[in-house]
DNA sequence: TATTTATATGAGTAATTATTAATATCAGGT
DNA sequence: ACCTGATATTAATAATTACTCATATAAATA
């Protein structure tokens, strides 16, 4: 079965590292900026080890930078680039998940099929 | 901490699912077709329950589709602009997962910093 | 040198979820 | 009506990982 242009195998370890909620908010709450530990601690209200923790995470991934500034390490995004497609993926969410499988708002799905098919839970199994 | 333009609230559910590699592979496996469940269970090797749990997770979170055909039913992506943004994903891997934090190939880093950190276990705690 | 603050790591535990087994339900064919 | 194949659901178990605790390490300050 190949019909993505290329093996997912590559973006499988990228999309577990931000599966987890408490590393996608601390890389949406980077944002533009670089952020020390301290501040996304208390951001978070994670505990400091927790924090840590994911902060390797998404560092050894390659989502984040570290930068030492004196007794201070600061966390960047590698690239601002990020939130641009996590943006893309919100703005997706928008039309696809609340039109739910009831017809796309902005792209119409080709029509000639059978009669489109419930839910297969309410089409009984 | 409000860096994001939005609260990643929304997008948080949608990488929980697409965290799974099971449910991704499954996902870039459909690409431009619908597939019935059949045909999913053999190209991935899962077990037929399994393949039936992680499809209803993608459907119920507007990932996929479902459309019953006779006795099959058939699974098609949501909307084919998900796969561009995988593919978007995909690349900025290719930029900086690669060059790590050692300097990005397409973006120069700012310079003017306090030296760029090594890696904080590098530079000792 | 000692102390304080910041931050990382290892080990153990708690929580979550993937997977499997068993079974139910549905559509089509005989 | 019965049988077969397709597919979903429930419950139990296995596997994975988040989180916490304790502690180690590093930089700055006194």
């Amino acid at each position: 079965m190949r019909f993505f242009a290329h093996s997912p195998e590559q973006i499988i370890p990228a999309f577990k590292v931000l599966g987890e909620p408490s590393r996608l908010r601390i890389l949406c709450g980077l944002g533009l900026e670089c952020r020390p530990v301290t501040d996304i601690i208390q951001a978070t209200g994670l505990g400091q080890t927790n924090v840590s923790f994911h902060l390797r995470v998404l560092r050894e991934a390659g989502f984040v930078r570290a930068e030492r500034r004196g007794s201070f390490i600061y966390y960047c995004l590698a690239d601002t680039e990020l939130l641009r497609i996590l943006h893309d993926l919100k703005q997706w969410l928008d039309t696809y998940q609340t039109q739910g499988a009831s017809g796309a708002r902005k792209r119409r799905r080709p029509a000639g099929r059978h009669r489109a098919a419930a839910q297969p839970k309410e089409a009984g199994n």
